[in-house]
DNA sequence: TCACCGTTGAAAGATATTTTCGTTTCGGTG
DNA sequence: CACCGAAACGAAAATATCTTTCAACGGTGA
């Protein structure tokens, strides 16, 4: 029945100069499988050991000797007896192993990324799923955008007298982003939240200015307008946009693409347009402060100094 | 300097009748990402630890505390007091999730590498290594994102009264951001820009009400202030930092984490931050349109509707 | 300079693992 | 059917590992 373990348990203490690395590299994961292999030279007790292990990695990778002694009514000399068996120094070295398979199996099961998120998903889902998206969402963009228009973008904001940033609802926040941006690092920029305002602006930029236009649909009238008076005032204008074809286009020296990703009723358009959105204007930013960077720095830096004793002592 | 990381080490700051659950399951993989947030409150030989582990999961996972005390040249109550920060409840358990983790690394293939942005990178290169870290951050804050949390901040949210989000610079946009789709979906939700604002705002709120608290630092004053504020008016608290063993948390019911990015002059930690923030917001709310969809649902499309008209028609 | 507070590691204390060793079980045999 | 020996098994001792305690060290502010 049982010679191997004899062997085993033989060569254990001194006796033979036995070499004791007998080549066994511990399983990596093929665990359930080496246990289907060896459990026919193993003892009733062994077999019901290596049964839960093999049923249940990560529930035993939890155990201690003696848990997963009770657990299989056994004893711990027994766990300990399986684990050498099945190739590892010692049940220390069996449950790493185990925790390791159990990973394995957990990143294993995706949680089905490419579904749409259900009302009554986990939350746990939507956590993987909306960050799944967005990544994909960063992924298209970078791929798509066309990095002669954003040398071009870039060259023009960097040298720009001064900048108008126009933005509506969750544009108008990316808006602002690429504005607070723009002013750390020395330059002159502003994002009128107000449409009149924003016109009223743009009547007063020209040759030398910049205007920069930020919509997702391409299409929005209260964005539009006045990137349409920069552009006839003679100011370089820029469109950051999902529509490439769309009317804001028309009145735009430099177009950057932003991506758009599939939306649904739990997922607006809104979300992954405001990512895309967001990458092109970091690009912005580091490609103007790699231009500027004689004067970024020292902005940079100033302002952050200047911000300092805002912030509450209390954390190193 | 560091009074806060000996709260943490006493007990759980108990003052607040908040429950605070103190949850945090161990992390399964975000573990490099964990180390970068908690890094900042580490002592020295704290931080040696936590790089050797972050640095090589394998090698570690193979260390007795012994061992790994001797490599990091610290001491077994260093190696100990590391894995309790990290979240584990000792040593042994972070020896399981890190062999957990080098077996993932393993199966799924290196991690690579991105080498900082330099002032002479061609423009294509940023786009490259900005997308790929924005891309890392998403991961890092899903994977650290204790999803008890954030479903306790949801239940909050979408029973909520009144919410009001405080943020400052480019926190405050995030704060916007969110303001603007709890509105969208029907609920009443401010962002009061101005910090007097804030504080003024914040006394009105009583039990019942949400006031959530946006910061990377943790340690913001001017957003800290209202959040206190809100919480001693019996409000339900949030807070989004990175630094969850930051002041801002002494206020907070439910704190969620987001992820730090390593950050350099040219890639300013407010970036990846609102990212992860951002991603973060985002889970919020589709966790919220879930649990009210009978009445977001509808709020959704008619605020859809309402902005259709100042869509010119010319797009495709 | 002194007192204080946080940081650190040595060593004691607590757990977990491994080994030892005696008991039990089982199959075969006289 | 009683007996023997080999194998299986587990209780408990021995060891390794992990955790906690505590005193010393070093830096910081009064």
């Amino acid at each position: 029945m049982t010679q191997d373990v004899k062997e085993i348990f033989a060569d254990r203490r001194g006796t033979g100069a036995s070499v004791r690395s007998v080549a066994a590299p511990p399983a990596p994961a093929a665990l359930a499988a080496k246990v289907r292999t060896l459990a026919p030279s193993m003892t009733r007790s062994m077999q019901r050991v290596a049964e839960a292990v093999a049923g249940d990695p990560a529930g035993c990778a939890a155990l201690t000797v003696t848990g997963l002694a009770e657990l299989t009514g056994t004893s711990e000399a027994t766990v300990v007896r399986t684990a050498r068996l099945l190739g590892y120094p010692g049940y220390r070295d069996l449950r790493l192993a185990l925790a390791g398979l159990a990973a394995q199996q957990e990143s294993g099961r995706a949680p089905a990324l490419t579904t749409d998120i259900a009302v009554d998903d986990p939350i746990a889902d939507v956590v993987a799923k909306l960050a799944h998206d967005e990544r994909q969402t960063l992924a298209d963009t970078a791929a798509g955008l066309d990095t002669v228009q954003l040398g071009a973008a870039v060259a023009a904001l960097a040298g720009a007298r001064r900048t108008d940033v126009y933005g509506i609802g969750a544009s108008g926040l990316v808006a602002q982003d690429l504005t607070q941006k723009l002013l750390r690092i020395g330059l002159i920029a502003h994002a009128p939240g107000d449409p009149h305002l924003a016109v009223t602006n743009a009547v007063q930029l020209r040759a030398g200015d910049v205007a920069v236009a930020i919509t997702h649909s391409g299409s929005t009238g209260d964005v539009i307008e006045p990137l349409r008076v920069a552009f006839e005032r003679g100011a370089t204008t820029i469109a950051v946009t999902g529509r490439p074809d769309g009317p804001v286009t028309q009145y735009a020296d430099h177009v950057l693409t932003t991506s758009t990703a599939r939306e649904s009723e739990l997922r607006p358009a809104a979300m992954s347009s405001r990512t895309s959105q967001l990458l092109v204007v970091d690009c912005l930013f580091v490609g103007i402060a790699q231009r500027t960077y004689a004067s970024a720095a020292p902005a940079l830096s100033a302002s952050y100094e200047a911000l300092a004793h805002r912030h509450r002592s209390g954390s190193r």
